[in-house]
DNA sequence: CGATATTTTGACCCGGCTCAACCCAAGTGG
DNA sequence: CCACTTGGGTTGAGCCGGGTCAAAATATCG
């Protein structure tokens, strides 16, 4: 449950510096537009919560009690029928924003995927904060048409996508939100973690586990990535990674 | 090209009631939260078009000089790969708004499904009244969440369903949506027209027209719909088509 | 090091795709 | 008025990508 989660609010003494001034997500989160004076006002209001991995931050259907955003660590959102069929509909990396504050209830479950932590608000009180506060709804919309159109890509990805494309196209996602250049001696290496075991990854593509894992296999084979324990992966051929994606663009991942 | 649509700006005398006032989704659109002082600036502001079935509103990587509200009719939203599959990623009904105001360009086709009718407002202006007037801004936030609650909904289908619960969760969304009840000898009749055709009911659901189709006469042969004149469809019994989607819920669509 | 969970691999199968023919309604022109 | 075309839509036959089931290999952890 929820309810195991850390939750802290150290006050600090006056004339410190502010902790939204030093936050890791300042400039991509929901207050990125906020200036100093509302700055000061989320701050009053914020707490941070710490998640472990595969702990629900969220359960479908259940009441909603918190919103915030997401600082570290990744979750990963989760619809399921009522024969165990399971989707994820969305990962939410550092930035990214978690509950709908109007909202009571959620459709879906959001369950830590890595250890996470959360700058968290009540969600009343954000509701009112948004209404209090035009930078911080009119940066609440930009970030959600965002997460609309990622969801639409994916809605391609799951339609017409070939298992191999979707593993790929996979892949250079988290290359892209999660991944570090490592030098190597032949040219550099794009390396990230997945937070996700194979029956994850499959939720998310439309794939059994046997599926992604062939697929996996088959990259490693050909020496598109390398993969060390289980998670780790690293992506020796960046160009023909995301040429097996099927897009035309490289998603921005190329500097 | 979306040059040929007609506009209308045909200014009403000072006194007369107002256009916005006798709007058909007054009560659904961005606008519904407006008061009658925010109502009269968007009055000024807006003007008709009208797109012909076929018409194409907004091209994928093309300036966007327009944003607007469904007044009638559907439109869809495609994405095309550079091999030519094609996902239809949204459809839009009476209500629902087309277009990003911060943003000069779209990433997908506009198609009027039907012939369609648009409040459209100038880009840029439309913007600038989002920002002045917060209960646009508000509605349109949670009109987005909604979208986005739906996109989801689909990458589960597209993920996780079978040709057959594709179809028949098409169905009841379109009986949902555009459904009107017919009374019948033997009981109430759930009648509505699909402004597609079967090419892009595949597309929708990332399956070929030939699976579409099949699926379709399968469901007529069981008597659960009768189709004529090939998009004019009548639920015969609702309850079979509902328990063919494999959902849960009923989506809210028994009254 | 043993125990358990996760991943990989292989063999086989089936749902949905491909390819091809056919149907049907709505033009179109002789 | 009818032959011909044209553009969906339907139906059938066969195939294949990815699912299913089973077993081996590898990680993780006490």
């Amino acid at each position: 449950m929820s309810n195991d989660a850390k939750s802290t609010r150290d006050d600090a003494p006056a004339g410190a510096p502010k902790r939204c001034a030093i936050c890791a997500v300042r400039e991509t989160s929901v207050c990125a537009l906020c200036d100093a004076k509302e700055l000061g006002e989320l701050d009053a209001a914020n707490f941070t919560r710490q998640f472990a991995a595969g702990q629900e931050i969220l359960g479908a259907g259940t009441p909603v009690a918190f919103v915030g955003s997401v600082i570290s660590g990744v979750v990963r959102l989760t619809r399921t029928m009522a024969d165990g069929r399971r989707q994820i509909v969305g990962l939410l990396f550092p930035g990214d924003f978690i509950g709908r504050a109007a909202l009571g209830v959620s459709d879906y479950d959001a369950v830590a995927a890595s250890d996470v932590t959360l700058c968290a608000f009540r969600r009343t009180q954000f509701e009112a904060l948004l209404r209090a506060t035009p930078h911080l709804e009119r940066r609440r919309l930009s970030m959600t048409l965002d997460e609309l159109d990622a969801a639409r890509e994916q809605l391609l990805l799951l339609g017409r996508k070939s298992a191999r494309e979707k593993v790929a196209s996979f892949l250079a996602l988290f290359a892209r939100r999660l991944g570090h250049d490592e030098e190597a001696d032949d040219g550099v290496t794009r390396v990230f973690e997945i937070p996700l075991n194979r029956d994850e990854i499959g939720d998310c593509l439309g794939l059994t586990i046997e599926t992604v894992s062939r697929q996996i296999s088959r990259l490693r084979r050909e020496a598109i990535i390398e993969v060390a324990r289980n998670r780790e992966f690293r992506v020796l051929d960046l160009q023909a990674l995301l040429e097996e994606t099927g897009d035309d663009s490289d998603g921005g991942i190329l500097s």
